[in-house]
DNA sequence: AGCACGCCGACT
DNA sequence: GTCGGCGTGCTC
């Protein structure tokens, strides 16, 4: 050993050390020397050494148990100029990562996804007029220091812009010191909202749900309030009073959206009552724009923040209000690296921080319902629609007595219907959750099927691409001509519809009807919000769409709704089949007449005495709740089974009865295990070639985290990292 | 999660 | 003879 190392060890032991989260999935944090001079505390956002790179890490509680290997231990490398994360903060990521059973590093990372944001926001560069004056005066410099002459500092573009010249009169000007330049700080990302901007006048069952609403938000502290009201009701202007509550209270309120639904239409609305936008936060921010956010949320001066479920990891500087809005959405889930239900995290960071929390939905999660009843959380109802938007009028189209014509898929009678819009000059939307032209393709001489290579299951045809794909791991190749198993030409034939191939059909019957198809896969997000305004303000007369349409966007034209196949998702394994098709038909049917016209809503079905099916055209959803409560409860055991999703590598179904037969010796105590293939699991699994997915239903979080735990230490070997759900159990942390 | 190291197949 | 596939292992 040189004398230089041995001064360098000396020097180390002489450091603090810290425990610091690294972005990585370690059990726990990485103990880091603290140079000379540099002050940490815990929440400090560092730079440290990982390996042979930088990364970005969060000090953190505590002390290291077991001193690492001196050898090992580095010094961090530097201190952001930005506000540490809070107590509560750190709590809420401790929580998460324990609940989800996820590596503290990862869930950390959740909250610093923001690349540049740690080091503040450069001042941008102002002018101020001074007292000289030009030697030659020009009228284009007499409109700029008039413009300027108000003690303003302006910046070199804005004052051009202001005075209708370009910038080199300006840059002439600072040249001979009539102006000075000056730092101010950034602007903010939007302007701060008033919660006295434009009340909303409320009346009846709207004003009392306000009132109800408000006395929890009024009163401070947890609380879990959850607004049950029918599309059209008025939920957002009674959420809309909480969140003035809020601000006038001088706290921060972030609003939970699905993706889909953070629209133009909603910024609007939030601007119409507060006078300027909440600032946004999902996955396409420009990143600049989202460094801003990021930085303005941190240190306070945002006040409201829409986003979509990475928004509730955002460190608040002083969050006082959550509202979810569609909190039964699927979209709050997240599906990979962190397993986490973003509706259930709210709940959870509201606890910690003590502040109330709103859900929101038409049609509420079982979950949510549940803790409703059991008054965990508490029920606003808003039974009616306001205004004179009526109810539409709901019926179910027998396929059996009412078949389509061969080779079609549309019942005469929602034909007709159709028909019937068009000639009174509205829209008629007609929905099918499934992308593409048909499912299946098959050689009508042989028999054989298209199968995707990779996983198991069959090649949709996507004919206005001329191809075949997985819809699962996005495999494709063009649609071929012949058959790739005897070769013959033209017998290859399509099974099933698709939103395309129903679009075809509604050509044939309606050729002067301007039809427009929307779905996930022809358009990104940006696509889609255009379409979705031109749709709104007249521009196609007949929708087809996938499961898109449903969210979020009003169609003031629309007033027939024909629902295609509306026995989909109802046979496919997972226990919230019923509750997913009652949510999905009940928002997509809930699109129509909202203006007053009247409109109406049909759903061609095989199974027209299904429960979902009668809820849906009688309007009874407690029936259905209280019905589908009790069969959850008899499928995942008493008191009201938690579900985890654990994601198991195998390659085929017998390799998963395999691993499901080892997990049952492995926690007896878990409840029950079921598989779910390549058709139920979540696309993000499938691209990770977790093929198989195993759900696990068990009756507290501490029997399915010890479960968890089990199997990672001797349960079966799997492949890949095995990452874990679980859906609140309404009895856990309340 | 990244990233390096390392060992076998098709190419300038 | 090299470029590049992804399997394995490590990071305070």
């Amino acid at each position: 050993m040189t004398e230089d190392s041995t001064d360098l060890f000396d020097d180390l032991f002489a450091r603090r050390v810290v425990p610091v989260l690294v972005p990585m999935p370690a059990p726990k944090a990485y103990s880091y020397a603290v140079p000379e001079g540099m002050a940490v505390t815990p929440g400090s956002i560092v730079q440290v050494p990982l390996g042979p790179r930088q990364v970005v890490g969060v000090v953190w509680d505590g002390v290291q148990d077991d001193a690492v290997d001196p050898k090992k231990l580095k010094a961090i490398t530097q201190v952001f100029d930005c506000p540490p994360l809070s107590r509560d903060m750190r709590t809420f990521l401790d929580w998460v990562a324990a609940y989800t059973v996820s590596p503290p590093g990862l869930v950390a990372r959740m909250a610093l996804r923001a690349p540049a944001a740690f080091d503040p926001e450069p001042m941008i560069e102002g002018l101020r007029l001074t007292d000289t004056r030009p030697e030659r005066m020009t009228p284009a410099r007499e409109r700029v220091i008039a413009t300027a002459d108000n003690g303003f500092t302006w910046t070199r573009s804005g004052l051009a812009h202001a005075a209708g010249t370009s910038s080199s009169v300006i840059d002439g000007l600072t040249a001979q010191g009539v102006f000075e330049t000056v730092f101010m700080p950034p602007p903010p990302v939007v302007a701060a909202p008033d919660p006295d901007y434009a009340e909303h006048r409320l009346e009846g069952p709207q004003k009392q749900a306000a009132l109800d609403l408000l006395e929890s938000v009024d009163a401070g502290g947890f609380s879990v309030s959850l607004i049950d009201g029918i599309t059209g009701s008025g939920k957002t202007e009674v959420y809309f009073e909480a969140i003035a509550a809020t601000l006038k209270a001088g706290k921060q309120v972030l609003i939970l959206l699905p993706e889909i639904a953070l629209t133009a239409s909603f910024m609007e609305r939030f601007q119409d009552r507060f006078g300027s936008k909440p600032a946004e936060w999902h996955s396409d921010l420009a990143p600049r724009t989202r460094e801003k956010v990021w930085r303005q949320v941190t240190e306070g001066g945002v006040r409201v923040v829409a986003g979509a479920r990475s928004a509730l990891f955002l460190p608040f500087e002083n969050l006082g209000l959550i509202v979810v809005d569609e909190e039964h959405d699927p979209a709050y889930k997240q599906e990979d690296r962190v397993f986490y239900n973003a509706r259930d995290m709210a709940v959870v960071r509201a606890r910690i921080g003590d502040f109330p929390v709103v859900l929101v939905s038409a049609t509420p999660s079982v979950e949510s319902r549940v803790n409703g009843d059991l008054g965990r959380y508490k029920p606003i109802h808003l039974p009616t629609r306001f205004g004179d938007a009526a109810l539409p009028d709901l019926g179910l189209v027998d396929m059996r007595r009412h078949p389509p014509e061969r080779g079609g898929f549309l019942s005469p009678v929602l034909l007709r219907h159709i028909g019937k819009a068009l000639e009174r000059g509205e829209q008629a939307l007609l929905f099918l959750n499934r992308r593409g032209y048909a499912p299946l393709t098959l050689c009508r001489v042989c028999g054989h099927r298209f199968q995707c290579p990779d996983c198991s299951t069959w090649l949709v045809e996507h004919r206005f691409r001329g191809q075949i794909q997985c819809h699962h791991c996005g495999y494709a190749e063009r649609t071929p001509e012949s058959c790739p198993e005897c070769g013959t030409f033209d017998h290859l034939v399509a099974c099933g519809p698709g939103v395309e191939r129903i679009a075809e059909e509604v050509d044939r019957h309606f050729p002067d009807a301007r039809t427009i198809v929307l779905s996930s896969d022809l358009m990104g997000v940006k696509r889609l919000r255009l379409e979705l305004e031109a749709i709104a303000k007249g521009e196609a007369d007949i929708v087809v769409g996938t499961q898109l349409v449903a969210k979020g966007h009003n169609f003031p034209m629309m007033t027939f709704v024909g629902i295609v196949d509306a026995d989909i998702g109802l046979a496919n394994g997972d226990p919230r089949a019923a509750e997913r098709t009652f949510q999905l038909l009940s928002q997509v049917t809930g699109r129509a007449g909202r203006t007053g016209l009247k409109s109406l809503g049909l759903l061609q079905t095989y199974q027209p005495q299904h429960p979902v099916m009668q809820a849906i055209v009688s309007g009874d959803s407690e029936a259905f709740y209280e019905r589908e409560i009790g069969e959850r409860e008899k499928a995942l055991l008493p008191p009201f089974g938690r579900l985890a999703s654990i994601i198991v590598s195998a390659d085929t179904r017998a390799d998963a009865e395999g691993h499901a037969r080892g997990l049952r010796q492995a926690a007896p105590r878990v409840s029950g295990i079921s598989i779910l293939g390549p058709a139920e699991a979540p696309l993000a699994l499938i691209r990770g070639r977790h093929r198989f997915r195993l759900l696990v239903h068990g009756r507290r979080n501490s029997d399915m985290q010890a479960f968890v735990k089990t199997m990672l230490a001797s349960g079966p070997k799997m492949r890949g990292s095995v990452s874990v759900q679980l859906d609140i159990d309404p009895q856990s942390f309340l």
